[in-house]
DNA sequence: GAATGAAGCGGAGGGCCCTCCGTTATGCCT
DNA sequence: AGGCATAACGGAGGGCCCTCCGCTTCATTC
């Protein structure tokens, strides 16, 4: 019987919060990048460490899986790695969840084209939608790309190419004159960011579609003009 | 020089987490109801218990003003009692901050049959939302109640009444075929969540009033129909 | 005014998050 | 092979959340 610690869940004004720093991979004053050298999420160049990565990884998945609130502390514990080295990987809980997420989120970004060359662009907005509703893992994978980009954690990495999927969406709308012109991605972006207050246990999948239904009709252009 | 903690705000499954449950007022087996006896919520009865609670408060509003994230232990030793004591009073960081703004919340729900009067139900809508948008209080207010219930709480207290306030402008603009007949209004109260994510130093104002804009052309009836 | 029982107090305790930094061990170079 | 610089490890430590429960202090009764 684990314990009755009830997580905290802050709703802090994300103003409050300093930002954290990875920092695998960054020690070394990088010489000429290599070939395939990206920025901090580079994968370690070192054997131990490298398998420990993987080693936390698998772990998590399963914990998460479980548990979408499983403790850090005890995937490390159990990944038999020091509290210290998972957050050397993983700077922060979303870091190591995106990880987790990462190619459903990418095949996500990736359906955006795909869709809108399959269809007209109103349609491909809903099919898109659609496609997050339906995916708890992609819900939670789009919820914690909004949370930690909404906490300052510039995190461009994940953040940028999903902001510029529904750009690309956005703008096609907006050029056939089914959706409004001049629509940020960004503000597109946040009213997804409901999806994951949603309590699934609770007609969540329902409430999901119903809702981004409203937000696709919120984007229409209006036809009085 | 403080800390540098940083706070969790975890992003877990709301599946996953047990409730509180309050507890002042409950312990005495009520006999008969006096007069005016709210049942969980009610002030205590205890001459301590009262000063206490509005040290508390007192407080509270103060520390919570400067920092939206103050911690609840730093509250408790500056009002001079001690941490069990305070949880005592509001078994959650919610119910704490809910205390707080219950007066600007309960004025925001006596505006939506006022505005009713003197607008016609969109427009009154629009005004509502706006002024939501405007008052950073209540936009933390309303995602305190938002949270709250969302995580199970079953905080009907300060939930109901919200949800009945909505209710009653999507009634009245489903009444006169402004907006779509229907409408669940738990779905149009998750969707203002959405506000307290905004970061309110970068162009916060202007974001929440364009989302809330696209929000009412959600709900507003299909003029196809 | 004393007794008494329950409301209320308060802090120890268990669990978690995250940072810091001394120690270890790996890759590379000679 | 041996040495070295340093990437990476790992856990102590500081801070927070929240619960539990023995002790204190009101308020009420006699």
């Amino acid at each position: 019987m684990p314990s009755t610690y009830r997580r905290p869940l802050r709703l802090a004004n994300p103003a409050d919060r300093p930002h954290p720093t990875g920092r695998i991979g960054t020690d070394r004053p990088m010489g000429r990048p290599t070939a395939v050298n990206p920025p901090p999420p580079a994968k370690p160049t070192r054997k131990d460490a490298l398998s420990n990565r993987e080693r936390i990884l698998t772990v998590a998945r399963t914990a998460l899986a479980e548990s979408s609130s499983a403790s850090l502390t005890a995937i490390a514990k159990q990944a038999g790695v020091g509290i210290g080295t998972l957050y050397r990987h993983f700077p922060t809980r979303e870091a190591l969840v995106m990880e987790l997420y990462r190619h459903d989120i990418q095949r996500l970004i990736d359906r955006a084209p795909e869709l809108l060359r399959e269809h007209p662009p109103l349609e491909a907005l809903r099919l898109w939608f659609d496609e997050i509703a339906h995916y708890g893992r992609l819900k939670y994978g789009v919820a914690e790309v909004i949370h930690a980009a909404t906490n300052g954690g510039r995190d461009d990495e994940n953040y940028a190419p999903f902001v510029r999927a529904i750009a690309l969406l956005l703008d096609a709308g907006a050029a056939d004159g089914t959706l409004k012109p001049g629509l940020d991605p960004e503000d597109v972006l946040l009213q997804l960011s409901v999806l994951w207050r949603i309590d699934p246990a609770r007609g969540g999948e329902e409430r999901a579609r119903r809702i981004l239904a409203l937000v696709v009709d919120g984007l229409r252009a209006a036809p009085d003009a």
